[in-house]
RNA sequence: GUGGCUGUGGCGAAGUGGUUAACGCACCGGAUUGUGGCUCCGGCACUCGUGGGUUCAAGUCCCAUCAGUCACCCCA
């Protein structure tokens, strides 16, 4: 072999995409419903959209992004998430002079230079929505009711709403400075990288796996009790709306998304048994964001789910996806003059909508048969020679090993019928 | 970027330095002269990831490298 495919990357294979299929369906379905129209960007993008979209100090940006020239040695990236693309698209459409919210919903790859593992690629797989114009705390609740509506439909269950509020520039600017006077004089214990967090992103340090760093953080200040008025307000809301449409959720102070654009709410939404990857989505309010691309101060909110995360919980959780299995007819033929005969009666019943498989290596009957019934075919056709010149064929019910000798213009309209009837 | 484990036919998997590298599944063919799913028989490997080394001799030992996998970091 030549090559294989790149590190993180995989070939969805024809074994597998029904399943991709469904669950692109139900996303668009209920997508649709909730008043989302889809939209689709460019793979890749002018570098800086992500760098300052996303945040210069963030992961993403810093060590994950696909970066390279193109010929005119300009600087595009292969997109890390959606949220930046579908920003800049909203500007650069000046789609902000319609109706608000605009609401848009994206399905796509999405690329991050990782070191793979369970649930993580170098190319995957995201569902995303973004909602611009709207600060009202009660979007944030159906923006995660939705969210968990679409777990729901696809059959998942014991999911976990995470949900904190990490607060507007502000509070989180004062709650910086009260988390780092809480361990300004226990800086020597924290770990290295949490020194480098101190100065950095203190709230980072909540991350942080060391049982050192946790004791440290323990008894710290949490977000919570020192948002600001407004945000705090906002945060109750979101929390009575979501008790209103009965959605469960957790609390949990530590929650800090790793994207910068993030203000106020921020939720995640955790799956297990699907190894440590475990979030299979995510999201939160972007209050500032569209203003820092260059577009009208409007709020943001949305969240992303990563599809192939949710086809390992779907798996973990043995949910069997309602996939129908298709209707089959298998054309047996034998020699050349059949076949021409076979190959007519396939594209008649291909029209009336039975998949409609048959022979063109020449082989035997027997080995015809065993195709067929490897491929689940529920009629076979047979026309052999004798069967042409009597113009007739015999149509085989391969479960029950019964077969029929059937008038060659019969044969059409008796199959249509039985597919209209089996649907 | 760091660490653990793994790398033998399409897939799974024996092989613990010494003649032609087991086996199972899958695949193809035959027993059945024109009839599938069961059974029986047969067929199916140029490099044992790659490169180097040790040895009379290496799939088996050593080194390097690549890849897979899991975990850290972070996220979907």
């Amino acid at each position: 072999m030549l090559t294989t495919r790149p590190r993180g990357t995989n070939d969805i294979l024809p074994g597998e995409i029904d399943k991709w299929h469904y669950l692109e369906k139900i996303l668009r379905k209920v997508a649709e419903v909730y008043g989302y129209q889809e939209i689709r960007t460019p793979i890749f993008e002018h570098t800086e959209l992500f760098q300052r979209g996303v945040g210069e100090s963030t992961d993403i940006v810093e060590k994950e992004m696909y970066t390279f020239l193109d010929r005119g040695e300009r600087s595009l990236t292969l997109r890390p998430e959606g949220t930046a693309s579908t920003v800049r698209a909203f500007l650069e459409h000046k789609l902000y002079a319609g109706s608000l919210p605009a609401k848009f919903y994206y399905i796509g790859p999405m690329f991050r230079y990782d070191r793979p593992q369970a649930g993580r690629y170098r190319q995957f797989h995201q569902f995303g929505v973004e909602a611009f114009g709207s600060p009202d705390p009660g979007l944030d609740a159906e923006v995660i009711a939705m969210a968990m509506d679409i777990y729901e439909q696809l059959g998942l269950r014991n999911l976990n709403v995470e949900l904190n509020s990490v607060g507007c520039p502000n509070c989180r600017q004062a709650y910086r400075e009260a988390l780092q006077e809480h361990l300004s004089d226990k800086l020597s214990e924290l770990c290295p990288t949490c020194r480098g967090r101190y100065s950095k992103n203190p709230l980072r340090i909540f991350d942080c796996k060391s049982s050192q760093c946790r004791q440290l953080v323990a008894d710290a200040p949490t977000i919570d009790q020192m948002l600001c008025e407004e945000c705090a307000e906002h945060f109750s809301l979101v929390q009575e709306y979501l008790q209103e449409l009965q959605v469960p959720y957790s609390l949990n102070p530590n929650l800090v998304r790793g994207l910068d654009y993030y203000t106020q709410t921020a939720f995640e939404i955790v799956a297990q048994g699907i190894g440590a990857q475990s979030s299979i989505g995510g999201g939160g309010r972007y209050d500032h964001l569209v203003e820092e691309c260059g577009g009208p101060a409007l709020p943001g909110i949305g969240y992303a789910m990563g599809l192939e995360r949710i086809l390992l919980t779907l798996e973990e959780q043995k949910v069997s996806l309602p996939i129908p299995t298709k209707a089959r007819v298998f054309l047996a033929a034998l020699g050349k003059e059949a076949q021409k005969t076979g190959g007519l009666l396939a594209q008649k019943l291909r029209n009336a909508g039975w998949v409609v498989e048959r022979d063109y290596l020449g082989r035997s009957l027997k080995a015809q048969l065993k195709a067929a019934d490897r491929l689940q075919a529920l009629y076979t056709i047979i026309i052999g020679e004798e069967e042409r010149q009597k113009g007739v064929v015999i149509l085989r019910k391969m479960q029950e090993s019964k077969q029929e000798i059937c008038a060659l213009q019969d044969v059409v309209p008796s199959l249509v019928k039985k597919f209209n009837e089996q649907i």
